[in-house]
RNA sequence: GCGCCGAUGGUCUAGUGGCUAUGACUGGGGCCUUCCAAGCCCUAAACCCGGGUUCGAAUCCCGGUUGGCGCACCA
């Protein structure tokens, strides 16, 4: 069994994670997550809002998972999100039916699957592999569709990625921000994307949750006013040179960006702040590493791009996190299909004064004059260079014919005016999240075995222990009457009901014998344990038991939950939890 | 989508044409005055789905679903 069977199963056993619709049978690429498992999911999801949205800023929106089409075309989704495959009737390889025919036809990528048809048959194209006949192209496309409304509908698709609903609401957005560069907002929702053959668990989903940020940014401005935060935090990079080398380089933030290996100040502070999240929620930093996307294999829109990489036991390194400066790309393309402007107004710090020619046509003389070509002719002397307006005679070409414009209609001047700003469309710099291949990642480095001493007549066993970060753990007090009897059920159900008031995640189990409670609780990496015994009832003390180190202090009832809360939340230290026991 | 290999209680597993389907762990109830899967008693729980072959199928054949691996795909 490698890490991913163990921990898959001990995911399954303990509530963390299960296969969708077992119940009829499954299906590929969906999984539940359990009553533990939505809970660490939650936790997780809980701190990046509170780095990203509480200390950032950017605050959290919230948009249909279902789109329309526009969007998405917009996007480039619906275009090209699918790819024409063509497969071979022989072998049964699949190709990229474009890349098959482009060195034929100049611009294979942009013709329908009934013309790559067409060129593979006169082009007698084999397959590659085994120069088997090919059979049909068709198009495979990663969006789920749907119908909005009843009937046929309209087309809607479910969003392959959340970033969009931000985009979409820039106007809103800018206005929320009351129009100051940079702001940002975020998401964390669902999104769909119908893979083609999903596998490795809970690493490529139909289904999956992303957390993301859009912070529309200044072009000419890609510093960032806290960047001295991470000046000497030390990455792991894998630049495009590193990688080149084939190695790890072990550098701080600030010589990032002062070699220009991180393109700018702001995509690297976002790089630092996610480096945080991923260490908290519990990534194993020796397993944690980012490479940058490599020049050929960065979308065309990037100017830059790094992705957080984690180390897995059975998949090796695991894209978990995309850093893009994704550039002016998707306002522009929304601006483009909804013919709206999407910028936003930047005073310059002192006003400009700009001379420039202005034409200035009479409508009041050309509206009478032109009646219904008015405006056309209005226009085209707006479009006239100066010399031609200085003529005796000024003719304009209007729907191919000429037409000689009397004296006096128009008016024209060098005119000397006072700009004060100017519209800019913002750059966008996108960290996006997985967060189910987060929530692996934490599973996995959180999973350890460790070896019991035997005992007499016994083998060695194994202990199973989910080192989870206390901030992250799904149970958080394990709350044990050390019997199953009546005087020592009574006083653990009182500390139960008062370990929740003080608002911490508890569970109370009386069931088996205390060993096996412990070894239970380490399971599901529960990181204390309160134990109540017969003393507790003479002496109003309780053990507190550590998951990691086993060790166990007596301490005192009064305060407890004070002292527990301070374990999780304080960093408090155990040893002064109590006195040893 | 293609190819190869698998699918038996919650988990792991035995079973290769003839059972009432093996075992372990786990789970649940109880006993137990004392802390790391302890012990004792009781108990629950499975042949992926659909066809076919056969007197008889968990077992053989076909199809599907699903899991793993390889290929392809991963804007």
């Amino acid at each position: 069994m490698d890490k991913y069977e163990q921990v898959i199963e001990l995911a399954k056993r303990r509530g963390f994670l299960w296969n969708s619709f077992e119940l009829y049978g499954g299906s590929a690429g969906f999984y539940d997550y359990g009553p533990l498992g939505s809970t660490l999911k939650r936790r997780i999801e809980q701190i990046w809002r509170e780095l990203f949205v509480i200390q950032e800023g950017f605050m959290e929106i919230e948009t249909p998972t279902v789109g329309i089409e526009n969007v998405f075309v917009a996007s480039g989704h619906v275009g090209g999100f699918s790819d024409p495959l063509c497969e071979c009737r022989a072998c049964g390889e699949a190709f990229r039916a474009d890349h098959l025919v482009d060195r034929i036809v100049p611009v294979a990528d942009a013709l329908s699957n009934d013309e790559l048809d067409r060129i593979i048959r006169e082009n007698q194209i084999k397959c590659p592999e085994c120069e088997g006949e090919l059979g049909e192209t068709y198009e495979f496309n990663l969006m789920f569709k749907t119908q909005i409304g009843p009937g046929s509908g309209r087309q809607g698709y479910m969003r392959p990625e959340t970033a969009q609903g931000m985009f979409v609401d820039f106007l809103r957005l800018a206005r929320f921000y009351r129009e100051k560069l940079p702001f940002g907002a975020t998401q964390i929702g669902k999104s769909y994307r119908n893979e083609i053959s999903p596998r490795q668990g809970v690493i490529r989903l139909r289904e999956f949750t992303q957390a993301e940020a859009e912070i529309f940014i200044d072009p000419q401005d890609k510093s960032h006013p806290n960047i001295g935060r991470f000046a000497d935090t030390i990455l792991n990079l894998y630049s495009d040179a590193a990688q080149e080398k084939g190695e790890v380089e072990k550098i701080t933030i600030a010589e990032a960006v002062q070699r220009g290996i991180i393109a700018h100040e702001f995509l690297a502070y976002q790089i630092g702040l996610t480096n945080i999240f991923l260490q908290r929620v519990g990534v194993a930093p020796e397993m944690l590493r980012f490479r940058q996307h490599k020049k050929d294999e960065m979308a065309h829109y990037a100017m830059d791009c790094w992705d957080a990489e984690v180390s897995t036991d059975r998949f090796g390194w695991v894209e978990v996190v995309g850093i893009a400066d994704r550039t002016n790309y998707d306002l522009c393309a929304h601006a483009a299909v909804s013919k709206t402007e999407l910028s936003i107004y930047r005073e310059y710090p002192e006003p400009k004064m700009v001379t420039r020619f202005v034409v200035k046509p009479n409508m009041g003389k050309l509206g009478p004059l032109f009646k219904g070509k008015a405006k056309t002719v209005a226009e085209a002397l707006k479009a006239l260079p100066r010399e031609d307006l200085e003529k005796e005679e000024i003719k304009v070409i209007v729907d191919s014919e000429e037409i000689i414009i009397p004296k006096g209609v128009v008016e024209f001047a060098e005119e000397t005016i006072k700009v004060s700003g100017e519209n800019i469309v913002p750059h966008v710099v996108e960290p996006s999240f997985g967060i189910d291949r987060i929530f692996y990642t934490v599973l996995e480095h959180a999973f350890d075995e460790e070896a019991m001493p035997a005992k007499e007549d016994t083998e060695e066993e194994a202990r199973i222990i989910m080192r989870f970060r206390n901030e992250v753990s799904p149970v958080q007090i394990a709350v044990l009457p050390l019997l199953t009897r009546k005087e020592l059920i009574e006083p653990a159900r009182k500390m139960e009901s008062k370990l929740r008031e003080k608002g911490l995640l508890v569970s109370y189990d009386d069931s088996g014998t205390i060993g096996r409670r412990y070894r239970r609780n380490d399971e599901i990496g529960t990181p204390y344990s309160v134990t109540i015994d017969y003393d507790t009832l003479e002496d109003n003390t309780v053990t507190i038991r550590e998951r990691d180190s086993m060790k166990q202090v007596r301490t005192s009832i009064e305060g407890i939950e004070d002292t527990l809360y301070d374990l999780m939340y304080k960093s408090k230290d155990f040893e002064s939890a109590g006195t040893a026991l």
